[in-house]
Order: structure tokens, then sequence, then C-alpha cells
DNA sequence: CTTTCATTTCGTTGATTAGCGAAATATATT
DNA sequence: AATATATTTCGCTAATCAACGAAATGAAAG
């Protein structure tokens, strides 16, 4: 029970909800998600390390940035059926929309300069 | 967003998720639900208020008592999505089984005085 | 009408959590 | 090897939340 719980709590958060709606787009980094939310990146940090605890999230290094996407197809047979639900909700969100249209143009090598 | 996010968070709680999977058996009364969790009544009352809230459950007066049962099939899409899941979600989890046993057995009767 | 009773609401307390800046870390770059 | 960089971790603060007992409420029972 423990785990559903961790899950559940994991996406009661705005911040970590419009983050798993940004990788339904495409895989992020650190840097590109503080973009789009303007938290400091500390903040952004540690909801990524909430959302990989509980297994709804993967992250890779990749050069000198770690992107991180969503756990899908997942081991875990709660968050399998979560992420694809979360997939179909919220497309007509103001925030949501916005966020998308941001990840669609925010680029790692500009804001961490050339 | 508000909506899902309120939903999430009247699910993050372990208390709140053990009276979801009991009345997933049956509709059950305040004094009933404080038997089974050993809880103060003002806590579980608290706890119902934020599931119906979140439109997960509803209630219903009787005689002496307050039903509470799921919200199912509920208007709200993300409630009649979540609920299916959660029915088959824990089925061998030591306490929600526990609870069960003791939801197939516990009168209002027999608790608030004949 | 009065008393009883199940529930709800209120106020308090200690625990938890989201946000931030600073410090530390792990590498990539020079 | 030294420097730069993206990220993570730490420490602090203010806000939120679960638990409880007390008070209030809305009927049901007598």
């Amino acid at each position: 029970m423990r785990e559903v719980v961790k899950i559940f709590k994991a996406l009661s958060d705005p911040n970590r909800l419009r983050i798993i709606k940004m990788l339904q787009i495409r895989p992020l980094c650190v840097c590109e998600i503080t973009e789009v939310l303007q938290l400091a990146t500390s903040t952004v940090s540690k909801h990524l390390s909430i959302l990989r605890d509980s297994d709804l999230i993967l992250d890779e290094k990749d050069g000198k940035w770690v992107n991180y996407y969503l756990n899908h197809p997942a081991a875990d047979p709660h968050v399998s059926k979560l992420l694809p639900l979360l997939e179909k909700w919220l497309p007509d969100d103001a925030i949501i929309r916005q966020d998308a249209e941001k990840v669609k143009s925010v680029d790692r090598n500009a804001i961490c300069g050339v």
C-alpha cells in the first residue's frame, strides 16, 4: 500500500503533474524543465527525484545533461496503468498547453550557453 | 488541473485509501469506518469530507446514520477511470485484507447501542 | 418538548512538504 | 591539472496536513 500512496503523493503536486505532461512530449533535462516551470533548479531537481523514486520517470546521463523521461512501459503495475491515463488527461488545460508550447522550443544549448 | 491534483491528494493518504477499499465492499457509516480504522470519529469525518469533495464518494442520510458509498459510475471523467483501477489494486495487502474481514462483520447497531 | 445520539466543525499540535539559496558533487571542457 | 558546468544535496522557512479532543449541529428517539 505504501507504494500506491507514494505514487499518488508524487502526482498530487501541480508542478509535478506539469512535469509529467511535459515529458509526454519529449525527454527533457533539468535546465529545460527549470526554464519552462520558472522554479529554482534545486526545486525542479527535488521534484524529479520524487517522481523517479515513485517509478514514474527514469533518468539518463547525456553528456553535460541528465535527461528525464517517462517510465513507460513500466514494470510497476500501478504506474503502467496511470501513465496512459495521464496521457489523455488535461488536454485543454491552459497551463499545460502553455508548457507544451514552451517545450517545443526550449533548447538546452541556448539556456546553458553554447 | 486543480481538480486532478485534488483527487490525487485525496488518494495519497493511507487511511483514505483504506476507506476507498472498504467502501468497495459495501456502504458504511462513520461509526463503522471509525470502528475498523480505530481513529477518532472527527478524523474519519474529516477524511470522508476530503473524499466527498473530490467526488470519489457520496453520502446519504439513513435514519440516525449517514451512509457513505463510492461515486461509481461517476460523472467526473477522472474519477470514473480511477475507481475501477483501485478496485483491482491491493488485493493481497495485509491491512486491506484485515479491514475487509472487519467490514463483513462490523455492525452499526452493535457499535451505537441498540 | 426534551434528551440522546451520530456526525460535523473547530481549534490546537506536531509532522510533512514545496520553495529557496548555498554548498557539494560529478563530469565535461579547456 | 584547473576551470566550468549541470545537477544534486543540504539547511532553512513558511505553508499544509493528519491526528486529537472539545464544541456545535442536525435530527432521531423517548
